[in-house]
DNA sequence: TTCGCTATAATTAGCCG
DNA sequence: GCGGCTAATTATAGCGA
């Protein structure tokens, strides 16, 4: 058995990245968690699993049932109701990148990454709370961020 | 010296509790640094210190600095290039939050919250994503969802 | 406040089922 | 794919500077 100390460099075999991700994934939650309750910051923690790309949602354990149960109870607009909450939302973020396109081609990935930046930096956050995001920064910028942004500049 | 196990409840004293506070944020991004590199997933992390409101900003390793040189030094919209970044993003976020107080002042927490969690949930994230948000859910949903769902509101 | 220290608790790599 | 196991690594509580 090597126990051998962690060598801090990418998993080249799938399998065992895969095991080390939903193993240090767990780790990180409860981390988390912990946190959440020691510190007195109610926290939520929301895991992509890139493998198999399901979504974990999480927040502080008590408060996360609550919450999701409220969020697959209940529409947020009534004319939508047949509509999947995904589909709708999917919906709007489409319209959103459709009028985009059209007014800003000209974007840039890097504007969007600085965008994203700007945004999370600025925004102004209570006291206490604690964020912590671990993202894929290029993609995030290009495929999510670059909505976010131009929703934004929409409102200029 | 009292190495007591670790007993999972709020901590009373403050001093105590900011120190665990930090100790813990410090060893969360430790892992998720960790399992950045380790998995493959590109990842940064925006932590919120509840204690003295600083922002800790903190790609994955390498890319941090180079994104975040890029935000110090460029702008978003030339004609803002005398005005702060955080200047000019909070002033579209406040024009963002004005119309958006006119067009919906009967939007209730609840219904932000659910927004969050929709939005959280539906966006397409690359497969490659891994994300984790730790954030007080009520104070998240209230003040900084309301002005996004808001702003996908105003897209219908 | 933030650091270092060190004993102890907690996480986890590599395997097996 | 998941969870248990065990050795070894890593994180951290309590304290002092």
């Amino acid at each position: 058995m090597t126990r051998s100390k962690v060598t801090l460099a990418y998993i080249g075999d799938v399998n065992a990245r895969k095991a080390c991700f939903r193993k240090r994934q767990k780790g990180i939650m409860k981390k988390v968690s912990e946190i959440t309750v020691l510190c007195g910051i109610q926290a939520c923690v929301i895991i992509k699993n890139p493998f198999n790309s399901e979504i974990e949602v999480w927040p502080n354990p008590e408060k996360a049932k609550q919450v999701i149960e409220r969020y697959h109870t209940a529409s947020i607009k009534n004319e939508t109701k047949n509509m999947t909450q995904e589909g709708l939302l999917e919906l709007k973020i489409s319209k959103a990148q459709d009028k985009l396109d059209k007014q800003r081609k000209e974007n840039n990935e890097k504007k969007m990454t600085q965008a994203m930046l700007d945004y999370m930096k600025t925004r102004k956050l209570p006291n206490d709370l604690t964020v912590a995001y671990l993202e894929d920064m290029d993609k995030f910028a290009e495929q999510y961020m670059k909505k976010i942004e131009n929703k934004i500049a929409i409102l200029d």
